[in-house]
RNA sequence: GCGGGUGUGGCGGAAUGGUAGACGCCGGGGACUUAAAAUCCCCUGAUCUUUGAUCGUGCUGGUUCGAGUCCAGUCACCCGCACCA
């Protein structure tokens, strides 16, 4: 335990707490002490807490202060129960927005980087989180990306790395491939060109390879929200179908794969992706072929946007032979068959696929039923929809009568049984391709050589470092266009050779960041004893938004490491915890030129082309303040005296309890209007910058607004009204603790239970992750202390109040510590202890219901029999008066609990 | 389009199938004050014939002595969809 000798005099001792000195002081006293440095060799049981590190976009924000705070209270919490607790910092810190302000303003991405770093460190240190920060790191440092191009040339050298062709998102006017979230509406977000497909040489990790060991582990994750192990499960996607070939009536086969073979019969067409060779083929002579290829090749590769494009689909006049009909089915080019899926061609059914459903209707192509809920329904139409549910199977020869299931292994056993289709478990998962054609990642560390092919770089020359001279005027990839930068002799023949100039994707850098924080040597990635003692992850924090790419990518990771010998555990994250988003109301208005009318037409709910008007607003700018009583005259000026005479619109007032509230525009009075509460955004402006908070409520209010109110999982939304009333609760808080008196007698033994049942259900609550809940106890048991006479078990529960506050309000509670004449700090204090005889309340109120309504509540000393309680439920003149005379038919008795007579 | 989730007072929410609305915010009334701020006390789901009752957890049904909770369907919103992080 660390003595830190705090004077107590130095300590405010006025009125209210003035964390304006007070978080600095304890901020500081916490940094000189090392309290939160993480010590490997300590002989206490470990607990590695970790949220997931931000992206340095240059300011901390809300989900950010949310995020951390929870981290903090359990990184806190974990300490006071014995712990040696890691809870680390650092910072993802490639990606596009650097090399965007890199062109947008003219700065250099590691220097614009690097300053966002130290701005956005500092806001995190003024909310005094309990971080390690010896363990810093920033992904874009020579240091890290250097050992993540060794283990890249491990997994090569493992066989887990391979080159092949995929599509991308190409910009032709800015010659430049996009990233999904640069292509709106299937143009370029700069240019404004319609982007097309183009493929290119790339780099992939075999994540495929631990396709079933990502699944299975899923089982064992326990600590894990249900819905993430489902999402994760579905997007691995493991199925059984047939794969089958189709003779073609030019002589051609073309084999398919599907998971429905049960819906054999109903097929009605085959369907071939636009580059499948039986469409390249058909291009060769025919151009309305090759046109209509290269109008499948316009538009984006997002799997959002290729299922609900327009299904389109060319007959090639080709047929094809159906392998148990025998039947002639037509052969299409379609736009939503895709290459890279099975085998780029499918079979059709539109009755129980929907979209082949779409194209059958658009192509007026036959709709047969296979599957139905009855066999006696076998010739139901269908209803304007494909039916994918189960049923069974009719219209299909020696299926007919069976269950899906069955028919499914039926179809399998027969197409093996004479030899023209084979059963296959195919996954929904592909590999994960980590090429990124940009300048601001991990350079992919390989050499071409036109002799020895690619070579990777040896150990002994990484890292190879990005270079610093570059410049973004033009786009594409800086590094492509070096001028000496690319050009490296072959590591193997020593002739010139040319550098790779991909990049790595940047989920690289978060899929290990993990394990170089429980242990950063010089010359290693880690040390694998070091990793072993802290790992895996006790608790990870994150947003839901993470639950499948980075979550599956991290854990596809460390299986790749632990395969290769590098590490022991398989398995990152032992729990996971995904908190919701800090919201805010987004205001707008529109000027009062070019159209006064399109605000009133909007603020009466008539929605009009505003969006070409509106304009978004900062909270800071909105007044709302101004408001009237219902009886009262309309306001002539605003809150801050800006006259609004006409500019007041009635449709814009809010009512609140007995007042309207008139939204406007601080310094001019135009009406404002009041929008929906959704997440905090740059460009809805509806973002409140932590800083400014603190400065004027201090670090515990805003830590306390994060943890209040709303369940960690769900959204919070920010109220200005909210962050007062915490402000006031600390306030409060340390009126109480003022009144702390060591050395006051006797005994109150409701309040010594209220204490304990605090202390042991606000544990319950933070191991659980209820902040919420441990919250509104913190509430109760003050509540309950400021109401009691000065006793010692007042003061016992102010004291135990002192320390339940103290992982989520360590400022003041450090400076309540230190006035109660403490010279250690809180922080190293240990949790309080628990009376097991206290936590049960020797009385207990009974609820009496006559069939299952409340008529009346007894108190009953707990443990009452059944007996006991029927006869002082039917003692009720309430129940007595509701069963009016009835027959009683029987009696319900929950012990402790109700009594409900039915009658 | 596909996969996953959420829905309870004016607002955020609480509630092992067992008293719906704990706790907080907002609002109202009062105390203190020359006044204000701060603080403290009381009220605060709706309706009605108000010592009491009826209705009420997105919507429609179902199971149960009893449903916010379980089941079926439905609507709305949110997250993800492989190059945003």
């Amino acid at each position: 335990m660390t003595d830190t000798r705090i004077d107590p005099s130095v300590v405010d001792d006025r009125g209210r707490f003035d964390p304006s000195t007070a978080d600095g002081r304890w901020q500081r006293a916490w940094a000189e002490a090392g309290t939160f440095t993480a010590d490997s060799d300590s002989a206490k049981p470990k607990s590695y807490i970790l949220e997931m590190f931000p992206y340095p976009s240059g300011r901390i924000h809300m989900g950010h202060v949310r995020n951390y705070t929870m981290g903090d209270v359990l990184a806190r919490y974990q300490r006071m129960q014995g712990f040696e607790v890691l809870h680390p910092m650092g910072w993802d810190a490639f990606g596009m927005p650097a090399e965007n302000a890199a062109m947008e303003k003219g700065v250099h991405p590691g220097g614009w980087t690097r300053q966002n770093i130290a701005q956005m460190k500092a806001q995190l240190q003024r909310i005094g989180f309990a971080l390690d920060w010896t363990r810093e790191f920033a992904t874009c440092d020579p240091e890290y990306y250097g050992h993540e191009q060794a283990l890249f040339v491990d997994l090569y050298e493992a066989g887990l790395v391979y080159r092949k062709e995929s599509t991308v998102n190409w910009d032709p006017v800015d010659m430049t491939v996009l990233a999904n979230e640069q292509v709106i509406d299937g143009k370029g977000w700069r240019s404004g060109a319609e982007v097309e497909k183009r493929k290119l040489n790339q780099w992939f990790l075999k994540i495929t390879d631990f396709a079933d060991d990502l699944l299975e582990g899923l089982d064992n994750l326990e600590d894990w929200p249900e819905k993430v192990r489902l999402m994760q499960e579905n997007w691995i996607g493991k199925s059984q179908g047939l794969e089958f070939s189709f003779d073609l009536s030019n002589g051609d086969c073309v084999p398919v794969y599907t998971t429905r073979p049960d819906t054999i019969f109903g097929a009605s067409f085959v369907a071939v992706a636009a580059d499948h060779p039986v469409a390249q083929a058909l291009a060769m002579n025919n151009c309305e072929v090759a046109s209509f290829i290269a109008r499948c090749k316009k538009g984006g590769t997002t799997a959002a946007e290729l299922e609900t494009a327009e299904k389109l689909g060319f007959d090639t006049e080709i047929s094809a032979r159906h392998p148990l009909t025998g039947a002639d089915l037509p052969v299409y080019i379609a736009n939503f068959v895709l290459m890279d899926y099975g085998t780029g061609a499918i079979m059709g059914v539109p009755g129980h696929d929907q979209r082949d459903f779409d194209f059958a209707t658009k192509y007026a192509l036959p709709i047969t039923r296979v599957v139905a809920s009855d066999p006696a329904r076998a010739d139901d139409p269908f209803a304007g929809e494909a039916e994918a549910g189960d049923g069974v199977i009719v219209n299909s020869g020696f299926l007919n009568g069976m269950s899906v299931d069955d028919a499914i292994q039926a179809v399998i056993t027969r197409a093996e049984g004479e030899g023209w289709g084979t059963g296959r478990t195919v996954w929904r998962l592909r590999d994960w391709g980590v090429s990124r054609q940009r300048y601001w990642g991990t350079p992919i560390p390989f050499i071409h050589c036109d002799a020895c092919g690619v070579v990777p770089v040896p150990k002994a020359q990484l890292p190879v470092t990005l270079p610093d001279d570059v410049n973004f005027d033009i786009p594409g990839n800086p590094l492509e266009r070096h001028p000496t930068w690319k050009h490296a002799d072959c590591p193997q023949c020593g002739k010139a050779a040319r550098r790779e100039t991909d990049t790595l994707d940047t989920f690289v850098d978060s899929s290990w960041y993990f394990l170089r924080f429980a242990s950063q040597p010089a010359d290693r990635p880690f040390d694998p004893e070091e990793v072993a003692k802290w790992m895996p992850v006790q608790h990870y924090i994150g947003g839901i938004e993470h639950a499948i790419l980075h979550l599956l990518y991290a854990r596809f990771w460390t299986r790749a490491l632990a395969h290769i010998g590098k590490i022991t555990v398989k398995e990152p994250f032992a729990a996971l915890f995904t908190q919701g988003m800090v919201t805010h109301e987004v205001y707008s208005y529109v000027p009062e030129n070019p159209s006064q009318i399109a605000v009133e037409e909007e603020l009466k709910g008539n929605v009009t082309h505003r969006h070409v008007f509106e304009q978004f607003l900062d909270p800071s700018q909105v007044d709302m303040n101004t408001k009237r009583r219902v009886n009262d005259p309309p306001p002539t000026a605003n809150s801050a005296g800006v006259a609004i005479g006409h500019k007041w619109a009635p449709q814009s007032e809010i009512q609140v309890g007995e007042f309207l509230i008139f939204p406007n525009v601080l310094e001019t009075g135009e009406p404002v209007k009041v929008g929906r509460v959704i997440k905090m955004s740059k460009s809805k402006k509806n973002v409140v910058d932590p800083d400014a908070i603190i400065a004027r409520h201090g670090a515990d209010a805003v830590r306390w607004f994060m943890l209040s109110d709303s369940p960690p999982e769900r959204d919070l939304p920010w109220s200005d009204a909210g962050i007062e009333g915490c402000s006031r609760f600390v306030q409060r808080l340390w009126r109480l603790f003022s009144a702390y008196d060591a050395n006051a007698a006797g005994e109150d033994k409701s309040l010594d239970r209220k204490t304990h049942q605090t202390i042991a259900a606000v544990a319950a609550d933070i191991e659980a992750l209820g902040f919420n809940k441990a919250v509104a106890r913190i509430y109760e048991l003050t509540g309950a202390a400021e109401k009691a006479a000065p006793s010692a078990s007042r003061s016992a529960a102010i004291r135990a109040l002192v320390h339940l506050a103290a992982p989520m309000m360590p400022h003041l509670a450090e400076e309540v510590w230190a006035k109660m004449g403490n010279t250690t700090l809180i922080a190293d204090a240990p949790w309080p202890d628990v009376d097991p005889a206290l936590l049960v309340d020797d009385e207990v109120t009974i609820a009496i219901q006559h069939m299952g309504k409340l008529r009346d509540t007894i108190t009953a000393p707990k443990g009452a029999s059944k007996d006991a309680l029927e006869a002082l439920a039917l003692a009720s003149v309430n129940l007595q008066r509701s069963i009016d005379g009835a027959a009683v038919r029987k009696v319900i008795v929950v012990p402790d609990r109700l009594v409900n007579i039915v009658t």
